[in-house]
DNA sequence: GACAGACATCGACCTGCGTCAAGATAGACA
DNA sequence: TGTCTATCTTGACGCAGGTCGATGTCTGTC
């Protein structure tokens, strides 16, 4: 699988040399990758991100999301969305209420991918 | 010319924060985190900072680099500009040539904020 | 069955970004 | 000094993306 471009090793992974810096990057590997970059690259998703992983037993209601934002409740759906069609968060309807929480291994793997996150 | 210095140290923009999951991000972190994301979050400039990292000596000069893609050379050097903009990339010039090289904090710094990794 | 609340989707507006062609700048060399 | 080469800057174009108001869908309650 060509996965393997984002998720290497970590154990291997340097503070000197991270995967990004080992060998140049396919385009089709850079293709893959931007979109989860690009997802993250937004204040109000940044935020999103660390309060649904801060926030008890790592799952937050959207209702607890909209207070946090100066920000109308389809925009943040629009941007809860982004996040979870890149895979970085997952979704969990329990009767009214949606719960959304991170995925910890989309999240690692960029880790991984900048700076190898083991130092 | 007097706008050399635009550049910010990409270090001082995230070395003040917490890991991601940690706990929740300020609007003001947020805001300053993002630029950097987003100057990664494309797939040309995802592929020159690997061109540039896994260069021989670690730094590349802007004639290798324009080969490596089907852009204009103008192109190539407005991508380069928004990765010294933000920091994540390095300028030298001499003589004719230009050199660019990566900055390995402001990556490693990116890197633990995704990744939780404490230096 | 009708109503209310939580969340998603749709359509529209406006800003920002990637790209290119053309011109400008700076160092090297005769 | 003048010319050549390598690179950067400017201006313009088209498209993608963030935001909002209005509307739709689903679930639980009376």
């Amino acid at each position: 699988m060509s996965k393997s471009a984002v998720s290497v090793s970590a154990t291997e992974a340097v503070a000197c040399c991270s995967p990004l810096t080992a060998e140049p990057l396919s385009a089709a590997s850079a293709a893959r990758i931007a979109p989860l970059l690009k997802a993250l690259a937004d204040p109000v998703r940044l935020r999103l991100m660390s309060l649904v992983a801060s926030h008890q037993d790592g799952e937050a209601c959207v209702c607890d999301l909209n207070d946090a934002f100066d920000l109308t409740q389809p925009t943040i759906s629009h941007h809860l969305k982004v996040l979870h069609e890149v895979g970085l968060l997952d979704r969990a309807k329990r009767g009214v209420w949606v719960y959304y929480r991170v995925n910890d291994d989309a999240l690692g793997d960029l880790a991984s991918l900048l700076g190898g996150g083991v130092r």
